[in-house]
DNA sequence: GGTAAAAATGCAATAAAATGGCAAAAAGAC
DNA sequence: GTCTTTTTGCCATTTTATTGCATTTTTACC
């Protein structure tokens, strides 16, 4: 996914183009796991060249979500992780209790268990818990 | 579930059996959904005459956490919320986008999906986002 | 019941994660 | 380029959670 493609989502939402957004996005979409807003500005301390302040990525990142380019996850850790919308939905992900990686897995689409009438759904989320191949290894440090 | 078996179930798990852990556990046993800590604490504010501190309270989470006696969910909102762990396992939890009201449902144990290799589960757990009765009547305030 | 060792608590301070207010800067329409 | 609106940066503040340490409580043992 390039550029221009990102610029299109965020102009087709109905907000500004800015380099903020357009980083913040970027670097969601290249990461191979779901980030927190601290994670998301290491990285762009390291990757680029204008890096956005703290407070400036968690406004891009909140009105991504809100506009519904990133969906915020649920999480036991303490920071919200957050991925991209893209085309391969439906995915469940693992959560390590030691070391708190947040990691995707393929999975198919659970049932929607029936809800309390007025309620409704609008996504659901499978989260596995459990020890990472690293953590588990090392469980015992 | 009364008291006797409150404490029983702490003494078993290693632990001193006192008034914090009792409280809470009770609290958050008693409650019928899945509670804040600072929830917990409001609780135990209005009907307990010994309310401990909120450190305590945090610790005695804890505690009751890591020996098994209540579980903290994946949440989407900012505070986390745990439950006893007891009988009445496998349920799904419902959490409104709107007022962050979290709720447990009925629900049939999702599949496990398929994990990294050297990677170990040890909970699955399922969360409906949506809007609750309430907020859906009321969204365009 | 009384006593000692170990564990838990209360309090103050601190850390981590997120949000709010407001002036300055940037984006888009013309 | 100029103007209007949105977004950003910075500072202060809030919310949520944790740490250190002296004091109190629990429990094992007599």
């Amino acid at each position: 996914m390039n550029d221009p493609d990102f610029s299109r989502r965020i102009r087709d939402a109905g907000g500004r183009v800015t380099a903020a957004r357009l980083a913040v996005l970027r670097c969601l979409a290249e990461a191979d796991e779901p980030l927190t807003p601290d994670e998301v500005l290491e990285h762009l301390a390291r990757n680029s060249d204008h890096v956005p302040d703290r407070v400036t990525i968690y406004r891009a990142i909140d009105w991504l979500a809100v506009h519904g380019l990133v969906r915020r996850l649920a999480t036991v850790g303490r920071a919200a992780r957050y991925e991209p919308v893209e085309d391969r939905e439906a995915h469940a992900h693992f959560q390590c209790r030691r070391c708190a990686q947040t990691r995707c897995l393929p999975a198919p689409t659970p049932p929607l268990p029936p809800l309390p009438s007025g309620y409704v759904a609008e996504r659901v989320e499978l989260v596995i818990h459990g020890l990472c191949a690293a953590c588990r290894a090392g469980e015992n440090e």
